[in-house]
DNA sequence: CAGTGGTCTAGACCACGCT
DNA sequence: GCGTGGTCTAGACCACTGG
């Protein structure tokens, strides 16, 4: 029944069964010489064999070092709720509620603000309902977690919400009762909208990233009372470093 | 400055190029040997730069046809909201709210589904809080859009729930109000979790995914209004076919 | 500096698709 | 049947990690 399997698919069978089994309890796989050894085969052989484990991500390589089991240990984050009941917000110390949460898991959160006005990527247009031509605000957030590049949160802002406001104000600022609120602009509703896809070549460079890791991209519009788009956060972080927790409670029960 | 790129990089970057600025209309790109002799390198160089855009997900091969650029096209999903006023579960002849949403956005929807009694995994016993060595229900849901394994939904119940409900018929049952309601634990609370990861080896066979798919993971416990698990539903598919949609209405605003 | 993975060559044969 | 990618060999040299 079985059609004859190439010898590289075999090894790589062989090899994943040995880590779902625990076989290699430090993590570290036998080198390339070895399991040409083991399975009589030509180097290259090996190779082909590695690399279907690495593009399942179950490996990973690195020069000089071998091959290591690869971890996959997602931090958890809750998008902020509605601001004017915040609280999280109040932990001492702490920039934002994501640093909060950072925090609670015993890591050490820091990120990078800056603002420039541009043109809006086509998507974020979209939702914004932009005018053709016209620019926006953007704050882009570059998320630590212990020294290491985590997460990348881009806040969008039409210019006639942020013009004036403290959105415009670079650097990691914390306003309390909330961004939206102080420009004059809360939010009643958010749309999300939540993806998964491969990490591209500039976003692995710029995250020193793992080869073949998926990442995650959380889009929300937030509306005004109006139901006027005022705002659109594009959180994009690695799989193995973010998982996304969200909460909802029916209104029409009572508790 | 640029530390002497290696050959297949080089390669890699050169075609990641022409694909971003549209050079293949149709698609398809040049076969190994054309672009062994356009690069004047072996065959196995040619391979390993086009190995670094598949790691990418930016193409696929096939055997006997060529290269090809993959094509990202998620379809939108919203998880349901709470039964007692899900309304889209009135639409003519779809089964349930899943159905719905893929017939709107103009695809075939299909789904297979099976009960059984099993030892839960690991994550949803805690899920449900499951003492040690007890069951749970599990129905198992496959769903195809247009003939294609888009997405697999199993739903775990503890047993004190599922006995004597439509919970344990087989089949693609549709019961209006709600399969919680009628099993008389309507649910007051959801928590979600999110994640992104690479597909598994058993997944890339059981879906036939290209090599290098994400797969996006949505769990969900929903609470009755005593606050108790009921069940957990844990929704797998692959990130080009699947992009979540969620809502989200400040209860502080009078609307 | 010994051992590891990364790059590269130059072949060969095979399995599959397309027309 | 021709052209495509998939598998495999047997080498060589290089770049990096680690003790």
């Amino acid at each position: 029944m079985t059609p004859a399997q190439s010898a590289q698919d075999r090894i790589a069978a062989a090899l994943r069964d040995r880590i779902r089994q625990g076989a290699y309890p430090t993590g570290r796989l036998p080198s390339e010489r070895d399991l040409m050894e083991e399975f009589r085969v030509a180097r290259n052989t090996v190779r082909a064999a590695l690399d279907v484990l690495t593009r399942e991500a179950l490996i990973v390589s690195r020069r000089g070092a071998g091959y290591r089991v690869r971890d996959y240990e997602p931090l958890d984050w809750r998008p902020g709720t509605f601001e004017h009941r915040a609280s999280r917000l109040d932990v001492p110390g702490a920039g934002d509620a994501w640093a909060a949460d950072v925090t609670a898991q015993g890591h050490e959160p820091r990120q990078e603000v800056d603002v420039s006005i541009v043109a809006p990527p086509a998507g974020v247009a979209a939702d914004l309902l932009t005018p053709d031509g016209e620019l926006v605000v953007v704050r882009r957030r570059r998320r630590f977690v212990d020294g290491e590049l985590a997460q990348l949160a881009d806040s969008y802002y039409p210019l006639w919400v942020a013009e004036g406001s403290p959105i415009m104000t670079p650097g990691d600022v914390t306003i309390p009762g909330g961004l939206m609120a102080a420009a004059g602009h809360p939010q009643a509703r958010f749309a999300d909208r939540i993806e998964s896809r491969m990490a591209t070549h500039a976003e692995a460079v710029l995250m020193n990233l793992d080869p073949v890791t998926p990442m995650i991209v959380h889009t929300r519009v937030g509306f005004d009372v109006d139901d006027r788009p005022v705002r659109v956060i594009v959180t994009t972080a690695p799989g193995d470093r973010l998982r996304i927790l969200l909460d909802f409670v029916d209104p029409a029960v009572t508790r």
